[in-house]
DNA sequence: CATCAGGGCCCTG
DNA sequence: CAGGGCCCTGAT
């Protein structure tokens, strides 16, 4: 069912980051459940993106260093691109992965806290980024509620196979996101077909509040935080949950933390408090300790040490996680 | 084999 | 504002 095509433009955009900029560990987050429209490794990841209705690969290269950062960006297109549209990417890719981000006050505040100055050390010039749209975003955050990775993994994949495209570009094959009006005309029972489960409704509800009811991100991205989650929560299907996850990443408030679920915080406590996850510190007492600790930045901050202990977990068995992580 | 909890959220009482 | 139900999967 699912469509193919190959990507035979291509063009090339040139990136300086603000220094200091770790490549690698901005392109590849080991806690992202891997999904078939991107790829990684050391110094190239490819996306794919769905850019003003234009489905596109990218490959996004590091040519420089964390000192003197440079990012070539090859995209790969089926038509000829104009320079308008160039343009425009080039500033939404700037936004996804924060090539603009400047780190240096961040680095300097926390060099000397105990916990945080190693790994800021460690990951310097790593930031958050968000690879996929808002209306991409909402459908991960659906399917990663109340379920194993591996089942996550396989409602977005059957959602690639049945409605987005297989791009083939840069000797890689990889899903392309579908439009929202792709499954705003699917039927809810269609979807259930493809094991998603109740999860079919909220999916409907979201793509029709994107393709019909005039939810748009880029409006979204200019107003206040409280705007942003008022109507992030007004999205049938989306809690607080997915809300923090994406004021922080798609919206890059970094100190967004009103929210933890059950098993972060089996996490978080043992990184801060080093207890054991059957008895965790209570949420709001983390809470406490991250605004204590880290103020404004208190998201930025744990993102540190969260992707930290993610790529040791990569490298090296690290057993209490395991157990927690429900592979 | 069957049973059950679970990387939330909505709805009801 | 507490608690039941929801699809499916994997652990027990």
């Amino acid at each position: 069912m699912s469509r193919r095509e190959t990507l035979r433009v291509k063009h090339t955009l040139q990136f300086s980051p603000t220094a200091p900029f770790n490549f690698d560990a901005t392109m590849h987050k080991p806690d992202h459940f891997p999904s078939t429209d991107n790829d990684w490794q050391p110094g190239v990841r490819w996306q794919t993106m769905l850019w003003r209705g234009v489905q596109l690969g990218l490959r996004i290269e590091n040519r420089g260093t964390v000192g003197k950062p440079r990012v070539r960006v090859s995209v790969w297109a089926g038509r000829r691109l104009e320079r308008q549209f160039l343009d425009s990417l080039r500033d939404e890719i700037t936004y996804r992965y924060n090539l603009r981000l400047d780190l240096t006050e961040f680095n300097r505040r926390f060099a000397k806290d105990p916990q945080l100055g190693p790994v800021i050390r460690k990951w310097r010039g790593m930031r958050p980024m968000s690879y996929c749209s808002l209306y991409e975003g909402m459908i991960i955050m659906i399917v990663l509620q109340n379920c194993t990775v591996q089942r996550s993994v396989n409602m977005l994949q059957a959602l690639f196979e049945r409605y987005g495209t297989r791009l083939s570009y840069d000797n890689k094959e990889l899903h392309c996101y579908w439009p929202p009006d792709t499954i705003d005309r699917a039927s809810e029972q269609e979807l259930r077909q493809l094991k998603v489960g109740y999860r079919a409704k909220n999916i409907k509800r979201v793509t029709e509040a994107f393709a019909r009811g005039g939810f748009d991100e880029m409006d979204l991205r200019r107003k206040s935080r409280d705007e942003q989650r008022t109507a992030l929560l007004g999205l049938y299907g989306i809690g607080p949950a997915s809300v923090g996850y994406t004021l922080f990443d798609g919206f890059h408030h970094w100190d967004e933390f009103e929210h933890i679920s059950p098993w972060e915080q089996k996490i978080y406590s043992k990184l801060f408090f080093d207890v054991e996850p059957g008895a965790p510190v209570p949420v709001d007492q983390l809470l406490r300790l991250f605004n204590q600790r880290f103020g404004d930045c208190r998201a930025l901050a744990v993102h540190y040490l969260w992707e930290d202990l993610w790529w040791k977990s990569k490298n090296q068995h690290i057993p209490w996680l395991e157990k927690l992580i429900r592979l």
